[in-house]
DNA sequence: TCTGGGGTCCTAGGACCC
DNA sequence: TCTGGGGTCCTAGGACCC
């Protein structure tokens, strides 16, 4: 069986724990949205993400408080410290949901439903925070059942009460189903699980193309054969920033606002790449404008970096390369993200090496994110004829030690997927 | 329902290679 | 001079999720 973990309005649930004066009364976390509003809020009708001034129309006793992204982040990291706890098989959805496989447990913590509940007690005491719990025997079934068994709940499909469960349900509470094929299957007179269900495969691929009308079918069937994932990585990190009104007489933004905007992006996000110790290949661009229309723009790099420069200097390729469109249509969101992550062991790719400290002898042919392919691998001993001169690593060592610190030295030495654990310069 | 910030996955055409 | 099938990578867009 398995279980879906998921926080009740989080945001909102640690500010109530966090401030008493807010318990039992309608609290809404955010700036210009909702980006979470408690129970007693929702009561009034506020959902996320709603623009905040028609939030307070809804609900006017509210209490509004700004996001504190940190004490989120830390309450999260305790409640993840609770699943690994409860089960080594954890596999992270975003920052307040998780799905446990509590298969094998049986003998040493009890059924799953038990656990459950150990669970959600431990949440409460631990953390702090409310938590429901979905306990079936697929993925996708978990999920449904914590949507239902909320605020502070737990909710059980028992093995044979699948279709029973999941039938009467409206179609958006398939997982894929959002607004767009919502709206396309409704005109069909498609309105529930068990109306996907009772339509043929074929009939929903021609409606919703072949993945989508294939996934749907199966999971209507309750065909959900993924299991609990624990290896997964991130495949892109972003930061993005909407720009609202511009100061210029048409409403439109100054290009140095833009671009100062840009550089502060990248700032954040090659931060939490070199924090993550993680190198990407490929920036993208995302614009959206005026009319809310959207557009991205994307380059692959040759080798994989988490240098600030080089992926400023793309991204702001990329903008130049879009100028037309955002004089055309008035930007109002800019964004930036790396994707084509690679290993941790890459650290070394992005390392400042130049020409003077890797090849003496040829001054001038190196560029800090174009390298030639053996620079940043000092593989199988780091010294051998392939790679760079022992003085020209030991430089490059003290740079990285200087950047990183001597951690992420260690690290890259001992997961690195190019650097022998035995290589007497990286051993600290 | 007039919209934040962080992501994921899929589709599809074109370039390029063998 | 005209022609195949298979595969990968890049880019752009779109839908969806929390």
């Amino acid at each position: 069986m398995i279980l879906h973990a998921d926080l009740d309005s989080f945001y909102a649930s640690v500010e109530q724990r966090d401030d008493p004066a807010l318990r039992g009364r309608p609290v809404l976390v955010g700036g210009g949205v909702v980006l979470a509003a408690s129970y007693e809020a929702k009561a009034f009708g506020v959902r996320t993400p709603m623009a905040l001034g028609r939030a307070r129309a809804l609900c006017p006793q509210a209490i509004v408080v700004p996001p504190r992204m940190s004490a989120y982040a830390e309450a999260s990291r305790r409640v993840f410290e609770i699943f690994d706890d409860t089960t080594p098989i954890v596999e992270p959805l975003s920052i307040d949901e998780a799905f446990l496989d509590v298969d094998g447990l049986r003998r040493i913590r009890g059924g799953p439903v038990e656990i459950a509940q150990r669970l959600r007690a431990d949440v409460r005491e631990r953390a702090g925070l409310p938590i429901t719990v979905g306990v079936a025997g697929t993925k996708f079934l978990a999920k449904v059942a914590s949507g239902a068994g909320k605020p502070d709940g737990l909710l059980v499909v028992p093995p044979g009460g699948e279709l029973a469960f999941l039938h009467p349900l409206p179609v958006e509470k398939l997982w894929g189903v959002g607004p767009v094929t919502a709206g396309k299957l409704r005109e069909r007179q498609i309105h529930t699980v068990g109306h996907v269900a009772r339509i043929g495969e074929a009939a929903l691929v021609s409606m919703l193309g072949a993945h989508a009308g294939r996934h749907l079918h199966a999971l209507a069937h309750n065909r959900d054969p993924r299991r609990v994932d624990t290896g997964h990585r991130r495949g892109s990190i972003g930061a993005q920033c909407a720009l609202g009104a511009g100061s210029r007489r048409d409403g439109s933004h100054s290009e140095e606002h833009v671009v100062a905007t840009l550089a502060a992006l990248v700032d954040r996000v090659t931060r939490r790449m070199r924090r993550a110790h993680r190198a990407g290949r490929t920036v993208t661009l995302r614009l959206r404008f005026a009319d809310f229309s959207r557009a991205t723009r994307s380059r692959s790099l040759l080798k994989a970096t988490m240098g600030t420069e080089a992926i400023l200097r793309t991204a702001e390729g990329l903008l130049r390369e879009a100028r037309p469109l955002i004089a055309e249509r008035g930007l109002t969101l800019v964004g930036v993200a790396v994707s084509n992550l690679d290993g941790e062991g890459n650290v070394q790719l992005e390392l400042p090496f130049d020409s003077a400290t890797t090849n003496p002898g040829r001054p001038g042919s190196a560029r800090p994110d174009q390298g030639r392919p053996d620079q940043g691998r000092p593989a199988q001993g780091g010294r051998g004829s392939d790679g760079p001169d022992p003085g020209g690593l030991d430089a490059a060592v003290d740079r990285v030690r200087d950047r990183f610190g001597a951690g992420s030295l260690r690290r890259a030495a001992m997961i690195g997927r190019n650097l022998s654990p035995s290589v007497p310069l990286l051993s600290d």
